[in-house]
DNA sequence: GCCGTTTTCGGCCCGACTGTTTTCAGTCG
């Protein structure tokens, strides 16, 4: 598992030359870590299989960097990095996740303010001081209280993305342990929200004391916030918190579905148990002295008259009302995905070929992909006017005709400009498959206006699927203001699509608005928004700890 | 620092928007 981490530090590696405006090389440096965070398989394998020749295979990684991975595996530290840490201390990624603050801003808070970190930053704000620098004013020192404010509400969780690989590693870590027999992440991960605060997991085991002592002793910790027979809670080196809990055997259903959640749905529960003559704790559905469920989780909620409920319902928003009345939704098992209608390639900020794209998306398993890249106004990203989308069409044809077991769709992400209007001519978005439009500019229109703005588009004919419909980045940027019921109206009417963006900063529509969008009839489609071959894994990543659940 | 059937040296997705300025740097993705 050290791709995560040497993502980061050549991610930090390229601030830092950026802050010193070091030409080059900070993208050279974000492009290797992309490739790097990304990587299915671990570095480590790949150098002692390969040596660094086949570190240099990995895309946007040469002679240089692959030396530094060398470094980094050897050592632990790659000293570049340190040296540029030791000139400017900073937290690069708490300042950096305030919206506006990019790596110059960051040079200078800290040269002319001393701002190592958030706390720093919000002092400095608060104490209008930052309105004084040059280039700075009053409104750049209100929007980072904002942005402030915002990475605060979110404090010490992550995106589920962030955390999936080390709750992976650890389940992995107490499986292959010959002390545990069941072991199993609950929690939040478990309901699959969209940030994660702390890893909790539960497990089984013969000798709970010996295996509380292998977690403590092969988890990197920085603290320990306490130790008993059965349960051991640590901070990691890469900062958040994990609990281990080893249950009962026998009770082992009851404890799962406890500490699973969420809270609200427990409490629910019970009260629910309650008005039945029953007692629902972590220990299992009593009647009166008498333990009338526990082992499993269907037992639980067959006891308490009620269908099992899919660990990502438990959020009391409905589900246990739901379930008495037999009306729980069908639950989409994450295999489901038969095509991806939103990806991007290496026509403009994607990653990867189109052929590379479509080799990836037959192996995992899917039938169809729409090619979906940028246009015209988003240049940013070589977005392609109508002469390229043409020429893109051909190749795509050519493509079609070389891979076989997959069809590749001919779509585009088109802009959609501030009066409604879109950036690709309609005689030529009529020749293509797909179209999806989207909003990328112009974010803090008045609600009225970005409804109008994005109704006007869904109502263009040649527009099959709204893309990103509310443009929030979790943690990072609100959703823009929008009036979210006319625009599910208007998908209903003109038969737009919805889209619910799979990538885990997106998200988007969320859960409540895809809930909104189904009760009121609209239709929705799943896709990636891969921007290169990785990315798919979004749509089915989390499927092999869903069938490991379902074994038991 | 990376990369190459237009280049092994000389390029490096390139425009809108914001907030600062009074011509432009920084951020966005």
């Amino acid at each position: 598992m050290r791709n995560k981490e040497l993502a980061k530090i050549f991610s930090h590696l390229a601030q830092h030359l950026a802050m010193r405006d070091v030409a080059f090389k900070p993208q050279a440096y974000e492009r290797a870590s992309l490739a790097i965070g990304s990587l299915a398989e671990d570095v480590q394998d790949i150098y002692e299989r390969e040596g660094a020749i086949g570190l240099e295979r990995i895309p946007g990684v040469g002679k240089g960097i692959a030396e530094r991975i060398e470094e980094y595996l050897r050592t632990g530290k790659v000293q570049d990095y340190e040296k540029e840490r030791k000139r400017m201390p900073v937290d690069l990624d708490e300042l950096t996740s305030v919206e506006g603050i990019g790596p110059k801003a960051v040079a200078e808070l800290y040269k002319r303010l001393k701002v190592k970190n958030l706390k720093d930053l919000e002092r400095a704000a608060s104490a209008r001081r930052i309105r004084e620098l040059p280039r700075f004013g009053v409104k750049t020192e209100q929007n980072i209280l904002q942005g402030i404010a915002l990475v605060k509400q979110s404090s010490g969780r992550r995106l589920i993305s962030d955390i999936f690989p080390y709750v992976q590693e650890y389940v992995t870590l107490l499986k292959n342990s010959s002390f545990a027999k069941e072991v199993e992440a609950a929690g939040s991960f478990r309901r699959m929200r969209e940030t994660i605060g702390d890893i909790d997991i539960l497990a089984t085991s013969d000798n709970p004391q010996k295996l509380t002592e292998f977690f403590l002793a092969k988890v990197k910790h920085t603290k320990m916030w306490g130790k008993g027979p059965t349960k051991v809670s640590v901070r990691t080196r890469y900062g958040f918190d994990v609990d281990l809990r080893v249950l009962e055997e026998e009770t082992f259903g009851a404890g799962l579905q406890y500490f699973t959640g969420s809270k609200e749905h427990n409490v629910k529960l019970r009260t629910l148990a309650i008005e039945k003559g029953y007692k629902v704790s972590e220990y299992g559905v009593f009647k009166g002295k008498k333990r009338v469920a526990c082992k499993t989780e269907e037992e639980v909620y067959r006891a308490l008259g009620l269908p099992y409920i899919e660990p990502e319902l438990r959020e009391d928003t409905g589900e246990i009302e739901a379930a008495i009345q037999g009306r729980l939704p069908t639950v989409i098992p994450y295999d489901s995905l038969q095509g991806d209608l939103q990806t991007q390639t290496d026509w403009t900020d994607g990653e990867h070929s189109i052929e590379d794209m479509a080799k990836e998306a037959r192996r995992q398993g899917l039938s169809y992909i729409a090619i979906t890249d940028h246009t015209r106004d988003l240049a940013m990203t070589g977005g392609s006017d109508e002469k390229r989308l043409l020429k893109q069409m051909a190749e795509i044809d050519r493509v079609n005709k070389r891979v076989s077991g997959i069809t590749v769709l001919k779509g585009a992400e088109v802009n959609i400009r501030k009066d409604g209007t879109l950036d690709i001519a309609d005689e030529i978005l009529a020749k293509l498959d797909v179209v999806g439009a989207a909003v990328h500019s112009l974010f803090r229109l008045p609600k009225q206006e970005m409804t109008a703005r994005i109704i006007r588009a869904m109502k263009n004919r040649h527009v099959d699927i709204l893309f990103h419909p509310t443009g929030r980045l979790i943690q990072k940027r609100e959703p823009y203001e929008v009036d979210i019921d006319e625009v599910i109206k208007a998908a209903k009417r003109t038969g737009t699509l919805l889209e619910i963006n799979a990538l885990p900063v997106r998200l988007d529509l969320r859960d409540a608005n895809i809930r909104k969008a189904v009760e009121m009839g609209a239709l929705l489609v799943i896709d990636s928004d891969a921007h290169r071959k990785e990315h798919f894994s979004v749509l089915k990543a989390f499927l092999r700890v869903l069938k490991k659940r379902h074994d038991h």
